[in-house]
DNA sequence: TTGTAGGCGTTATCAA
DNA sequence: TTGATAACGCCTACAA
């Protein structure tokens, strides 16, 4: 059982008094030059690092940020909280790290639920939620009662959240520019036939980019047929899936719209399987841009949600609240742009 | 300024003292039926949960395991850490993830060593260790120190790390069995023109994979040509790149094979867009099975290497010598094995 | 079964 | 500029 090196030990050795070292560790206060030294000695003499856990009582502030996703390693997620956690660090903050794929995503609530209160015990400065649960249209109510007593207990930032009327921050994609870009540039290449796939119905991005993507082929003239929603999840194996019900059909969409890359991926795989050519027989299109488009051939033409962008903003947003400088705007937009790759081409 | 609720808010108002909600929280100790019911109220009234930084102090545990990896965003690297969040979750520790990433591969070891004392000054209870500068041939001296002291300081375990002697848990692929199956099968196929691209010389992994292909063909009597090895980094684009170097070679091998699956699905898209047929012109070969590996055409032949079997010794093998139940065995070895897909066949 | 008191390692306040 | 001392919120002997 040996003795921990806590501040006391290095006071002592260096006939000071723990206080004068912990100035010397904060930097808070003038010390005098010699114990100055004297103390730095003793420090590095044992290597001694102040307690953080301690301090953090002492302070009651953590520097920390809690982080919940659904699944860091899909690749938009990924790139999102690699970027968060860069800019975190660089503002002296750490991330507590949560995802809850593991969670039902349309039922159960109850994992993010438990995160939300694990999380909080550990007393972290701030919540930062994307995805999950929260942008659920059918979201259960304790949950929604959960996360709203959660913004009085901490600061919280959304990314891409749609809970409305909820006292947080809110980081959006615009989708809008993005998809209307896509669907003028599918249309140009005289598409009438487009197809949507993946995503569940009862999620807000799905429902959203559908909508989106209606309004803007109705602008057109051209309408939208719901046969050709295919509903599923947001992984590879949807985009495969879905692409084999379209292929099946008698009557054939001449393009497809992904709800996002690992999707368009999966659904590049079955076209290229089955023997249909892309682009040349069917167009598909993905959302994200994420780096799995330059994976494949043809690179996948895509929408971009500007991940770093996304991250940095929620990132700094938040600090800047902690740090009370106070932003009024509380709804914060990140554009969306149409990426073109090679996917795409005109409708045979 | 409103006040905490703590520990001492629900004693008073329940009427008893704070050493019993202690008891009541920790449930070491019998507490009073009635007192019982009445605490359970008051907690549930304010919503309180207790301070986890205090409790840490307190206790001199923070039921927290570092993580220091190059890059979760990587398909391995993420799959990896998921699984090793999960189990860590199950048996009631958290993860504290760091990303090396934005270090200097070859050079500065600087940001792992600042991201080891930041660990450290969080307490946690052990630190698991994968990839990085770790496995650096030429690893820095003071590095090599700081790892050495480390050791000391705190439990440690490394996946597939290399450093010899180190007085810490080693989980590690055994790549000889893969590797082996992999070239057989290769051979069997008729090829004899073998390369071997992406990685960095320097880093064990490389090296030995080299090794044991050079070995592996040795035993089938043929030999390996260096300029077929093409040293990259581990990204996708470096499978490219290597890529279009082999084909623009006057001398071409038959088949590739890569330092992992992100190369592979490089090299693969290379060779696609060059017109050259995979696996009729060209076979390749990857390192991992990762997700990627399913996203292409044709899907990639690959060595798995059991991500999830790694994360779940890693951790279990921790928190059973956190909790005493010691191991003797501090160097356990996990099985790989060769996943036959599409992406190889008879040498032209 | 319960309460009191001291300790976990820092920081901050207040005197000196 | 420095040193005592009291928090920070919880846990755990020890005593009752």
């Amino acid at each position: 059982m040996k003795k921990n090196i806590t501040i006391y030990t290095i006071a002592e050795e260096a006939g000071v008094s723990a206080a004068t070292v912990s100035r010397f560790l904060t930097g808070k206060a003038k010390v005098n030059e010699s114990k100055r030294r004297k103390i730095d000695e003793i420090i590095k003499k044992y290597n001694y690092r102040p307690n953080a856990v301690a301090r953090n009582l002492s302070n009651q502030v953590t520097k920390t940020l809690g982080f919940i996703m659904p699944d860091v390693t899909a690749p938009f997620y990924g790139t999102v909280f690699l970027e968060a956690e860069r800019v975190a660090l660089e503002m002296g903050y750490s991330i507590l790290l949560c995802n809850t794929m593991n969670d039902n995503v349309l039922t159960n609530t109850n994992v993010e639920m438990n995160y939300i209160d694990f999380i909080l015990e550990k007393q972290v400065d701030g919540l930062i939620i994307m995805g999950g649960h929260i942008d659920n249209l059918r979201t259960a109510p304790e949950y929604l009662e959960r996360i709203n007593t959660l913004t009085n207990q901490i600061p919280l930032v959304m990314i891409n959240g749609e809970i409305r009327g909820l006292d947080c921050y809110n980081i959006t994609s615009d989708s809008q520019a993005g998809i209307n870009q896509l669907v003028d540039y599918l249309v140009s290449l005289n598409h009438e036939k487009i197809a949507f796939i993946g995503g569940y119905m009862d999620i807000q991005p799905t429902m959203r980019r559908l909508q989106i993507i209606q309004e803007s082929l109705g602008r057109h003239g051209i309408g939208f047929n719901d046969k050709w929603f295919i509903e599923d999840d947001f992984s590879v194996q949807a985009g495969k899936d879905s692409m084999e019900k379209l292929l099946r059909m008698s009557d054939r969409p001449t393009a497809v719209i992904c709800v996002n890359d690992m999707v368009a991926v999966g659904a590049l795989h079955t076209a290229t399987k089955m023997g249909v050519k892309v682009p040349e027989e069917m167009s598909i299109a993905g959302f994200d841009n994420t780096y799995l488009t330059e994976c494949v051939v043809p690179e996948i033409t895509t929408v971009d949600l500007q991940p770093k962008k996304l991250a940095n903003t929620a990132i700094e947003t938040m600090i800047k609240h902690l740090e009370g400088n106070m932003t009024d705007k509380k709804e914060i937009m990140i554009k969306t742009q149409l990426v073109l790759r090679d996917s795409c081409s005109m409708a045979g």
